[in-house]
DNA sequence: TTGTACGCGTTATCAG
DNA sequence: CTGATAACGCGTACAA
């Protein structure tokens, strides 16, 4: 800068004038900075920008699991555009359900100065981040902190789960198996505690070798629904909760070709339309914008204590879970399609 | 860092070196450093310590079209895989097909400083750049860049498009169409050049009624796809090839139910297996990967010209073309699904 | 309308 | 082993 302004004759606070479209500068001066601007391709450093204590980093921080999983591409998509609106960037990271990358994730980015930051939790405790992320609102996605008041935004997923556990209780089944990730997460916790209450509600005693934990991926699922298939008839489940996007991909490829077990996912997916694979639809882009509204809101000057928001999840009928014990189909497909990736709309 | 300095009553200088784990400190000095640092909760600013000229940010950045779309979802991954692998941070936008968006963007992660630059351009010029990220290395994936000299990676698009066509020539088909993105898009062009090359090789003229463009949503080349088979049979095709995943989904959808025409798409996607539709599978994790190498090979001082990759691709059958044109199955799938989400492995 | 001086938080230089 | 001081590039306060 101080080279535009030898260049120009001028000092560097009228640069900077310039550069920040701040009024009070002759048209001539502005045109003779302007092309020393040009002649010097002097490019504005914002890091400098926003090296000032009250400026601000005008970037928004955001970690999540896995960049594969089209939930969080979802998450990732809506911040990305809330950010946008806002003159923000976005520094994103995955923390690969682990959570020492996550707490290694949350210093890099509060050293980076990011002036909010977004996290899906890897970890079930958050008190490391004690006063080090003060001055820097947190909204936590999909699970929540531990340890730490914050905003937060998670799915209904006790309710999702109950609602498609039900919905195969309605269609008569009574032995009906539940899919599940990792006990260590929150939401596979979650739904599995509403399957189970389901179960209770309608009369029906859980059978604990029905629920599965522990499926983190598509083909650890596939394996655990193939095992439940060959269990002897009694035992045999006549339909399958899958209690997140991964599980119900997994269980697809286990079931294809098989005898008719009904299937009701938690998390919608593309092409679910196609394989008349009926779901719980969660709304992970509503998600994010959700979260990413909490954070605005606090970076506008909102000091309200923490608030917690929860989504709400939806049953999309498409055929694989109006189904009964015997295998034939109960009912007409209830819903529509309707669901579209982002990128249709 | 002043305050901590005066805190262990020692100079600015000597707690720098205890943060960047220096040595030439005595430990007594160290632990009362130490000490301050966890009193006063000071936590080390990482704009600051990037402001000096030569000093990076560590910080890539990337900019992609559309997070929603698992294609770049992949790249996306990849490249983050890399930064963290080298201790960098990624900043991510999407530039959504509109070039003037993705100069906005270029523009503002090089204010932003960012050590190297990776685009998939939304634009067919990019002269813009000019000296302004001379110093900055630039990486172009999956379209090349226009007007500037800078490393690309690209995808095996004519031949990727050949091989699918040649397949369905291979099975008997004469009257073959071809539903592409937009003919803006370079992708688009070379996959219908790939096609035509492979026809005219067969032996067929094309037919220019057989070649749609302009499909940018799954929504678009579904409908294109219902306007191709309510031709009348004589202009009808027997045969589809699909030349990017938003088209394949699309056209599967359009497909569905009505009579039995082949398909062959660009791009896998998930649960391409389970819905036994043969694809040319690009790789766009490796691309990404490949993206990456060579800008921290840039950052390692690396002065060669520009480089160009290209990334090959494979026919993985699965059914859905190895159908001749009377619609019955004329072969075995001769593949394998193999095919995995990134979370999966 | 324009300029001077200083501070932001850090690292590098060079002296002690 | 430790410290004083000068950058880095910009914005702000205040002066001219």
């Amino acid at each position: 800068m101080r080279d535009v302004a030898r260049h120009a004759g001028v000092s560097v606070k009228t640069v900077s004038r310039v550069i920040n479209g701040e009024p009070g500068v002759a048209d001539a001066t502005t045109a003779r900075i302007e092309e020393a601007i040009d002649a010097l391709r002097f490019q504005r450093n914002d890091l400098a920008r926003s090296l000032r204590s009250g400026q601000r980093s005008h970037t928004l921080g955001l970690i999540i699991e896995d960049f594969a999983n089209p939930f969080y591409s979802a998450i990732t998509q809506a911040v990305e555009a809330a950010a946008r609106e806002h003159e923000y960037l976005l520094i994103t990271a995955s923390a690969r359900e682990d959570p020492e990358r996550e707490r290694e994730l949350v210093v890099a980015l509060l050293r980076r100065r990011v002036d909010a930051l977004l996290v899906v939790p890897a970890g079930p405790d958050h008190r490391y981040i004690g006063q080090q992320g003060a001055n820097t609102p947190m909204v936590f996605l999909d699970r929540p902190a531990g340890g730490v008041g914050a905003d937060t935004v998670l799915l209904d997923n006790a309710g999702g789960a109950r609602q498609a556990v039900e919905h195969l209780l309605a269609h008569g089944h009574k032995r009906i198996a539940c899919i599940a990730d990792d006990a260590a997460l929150y939401t596979a916790r979650e739904r599995l505690a509403g399957y189970r209450a389901a179960l209770t509600a309608g009369g029906i005693t859980p059978d604990p070798d029905l629920a599965r934990l522990g499926n983190h991926t598509a083909a650890r699922a596939e394996e655990t629904v193939r095992g439940l298939l060959a269990l002897p008839a009694r035992r045999r489940p006549t339909a399958v909760f899958t209690a997140n996007n991964r599980n119900t991909i997994g269980a697809l490829r286990a079931l294809r070709g098989g005898p008719p077990v009904a299937l009701v996912g938690f998390d919608d997916f593309e092409l679910a339309d196609l394989l008349g694979t009926t779901v719980v639809r969660s709304d992970p882009f509503r998600m994010g914008a959700e979260a990413a509204r909490l954070a605005f809101l606090r970076l506008d000057g909102d000091a309200a204590r923490p608030r917690r928001r929860s989504i709400p999840t939806e049953l999309v009928a498409r055929g694989s879970g109006e189904v009964g014990p015997a295998g034939r189909f109960t009912g007409p497909p209830i819903g529509e399609p309707g669901w579209r990736a982002e990128a249709d709309r």
